[in-house]
DNA sequence: CAGTGGTCTAGACCACTGG
DNA sequence: CAGTGGTCTAGACCACTGC
């Protein structure tokens, strides 16, 4: 263990050291830091799967043999970064995009209506579902070798009988094998979600890069909007647990009627 | 207080309940979040400054007549939401704009640029400065009321000679008595900071709505690009202690080199 | 009522900063 | 070296959930 005071108290199992390189910095790391990554690895070998609860903080704390303060510490953190979800006299649950909660976790896009009233769900329509290999620049994002082979999707979703989002996303085969159009016709609920049932495949974790384009005429005609309208770009990559990208998405939001919501601070 | 075990040991000054409307949940409320409410009024009514620090957590803890433990979780939320910075072996510090850090805490426009090179500072030139009666639209975004007098300012923020950025802003004119448009010019920094340091408003937390529009020929003359070519478009509130709103600010992005950057999780 | 997460305390010790 | 925030423990009690 990185710690050199726990004399007698080494949680167990004994976890080979994170850092200490020799020519580095020490690489101290707390104990409820390491405890953080027992857990992490847990998570992500899946002994317990998203919705279901995780062992209680006192069971943890006998498990790794540290303090219940400890475990929480741990816990807490992983409570911020949304990976688990504590709740109160029940237990402490592996986070998951199938929860009722909002539709789409990672979906920035609000009605602009001032009047609360949240639009029904999303109709949804795929347009395409297609294997290839990676061009150069997919490869890339989702860190595989350029010629391996990526599914590509492409889907418009359609609220209040607006189509307002388009979007091509491509995940790599291997995990995602056995994914076909007519699967994700007929699933209910996000498409996060089904990664999460079927494939095992969880994401934990997003980035964005947001621009304003003019719609090209394939774009204008799935979306009902003239070539040339503005529209917004919206690239994500999509996270798995260890930071491993695992869906890259481009989406072409209309935003005549919805927009795209940030919080700062 | 609305702890009732606390019997001898309630924080000082004996704060008037929060809750508790008697046809209401009993509104329950820990010790911590109570602390983290006093510390809260002592940041706004600025007996610490921005850049400054704050007393120990020891120091806290006798104040309040709490542990430290206590202090400590309050200020972890006051950290967690930046309202203060900790620097270990140094102190907690009320959280400043002016900081050297990132230059912009609020802008979240990045250069394309793969190359990590991050640019120089923005050549920025303030094109309008008046003061004005606040329409409708506007004065309900700053809570004001109509006809209220508001300063506008307008300005174009230029990254490696290329006009990228053209932002109106509205303040309230009762809190900034005496900006100008020389003043905006004369301050080097970010202008958050400058509203910190001379009108003594901190910038807390800010919404954005985000859209893709055309570019208006008065827009497309100041950025440098053709009329109709698609700019971001960005609607930011900023808000001061309290989720008082005290800046409206729209703002125009050219995403031909910059694109807006956000993490999802 | 037992079990869970949530709060609070008190005390010991560690890591980091600056004089 | 003293002072700060950061970690860890152990134990008591509270609030919430469901049986």
């Amino acid at each position: 263990m990185a710690i050199s005071s726990n004399s007698t108290t080494d949680p167990l199992p004994p976890a080979a050291d994170a850092g200490d390189a020799p020519g580095g910095t020490p690489a101290f790391s707390p104990l409820y830091q390491q405890i953080k990554v027992l857990i992490l690895q847990s998570l992500q070998e899946g002994e317990w799967k998203p919705g279901e609860s995780i062992p209680s903080e006192m069971e943890l704390a006998a498990r790794f043999r540290v303090s219940q303060g400890t475990v929480r510490k741990a816990i807490d953190e992983l409570a911020a970064e949304n990976l688990v979800v504590r709740r109160q006299g029940k237990g402490t649950f592996v986070a998951t995009h199938a929860e009722h909660q909002v539709q789409y976790r990672f979906l920035r896009l609000l009605p602009d209506s001032g009047s609360g009233a949240s639009e029904g769900p999303a109709e949804r329509r795929i347009v395409d579902c297609k294997r290839q290999r990676a061009p150069a620049e997919i490869a890339r994002a989702l860190g595989l070798r350029s010629g391996d082979t990526v599914l590509q999707v492409r889907r418009v979703l359609t609220f209040q009988n607006v189509p307002t989002i388009l979007e091509d996303l491509w995940l790599p085969a291997a995990p995602f094998k056995g994914l076909t159009a007519e699967r994700l016709d007929a699933y209910r609920g996000p498409m996060y979600a089904l990664f999460e049932t079927e494939f095992g495949v969880r994401m934990v974790r997003a980035e964005e890069k947001i621009r304003a384009l003019a719609a090209s005429e394939e774009a204008a005609a799935l979306l009902d909007v003239k070539p040339g309208e503005p529209l917004l770009s919206v690239e994500r990559i999509a996270y798995t647990y260890q930071d491993l990208p695992m869906e890259l998405r481009r989406g072409l939001y209309r935003t005549d009627t919805h927009h795209y919501h940030n919080t700062l601070s």
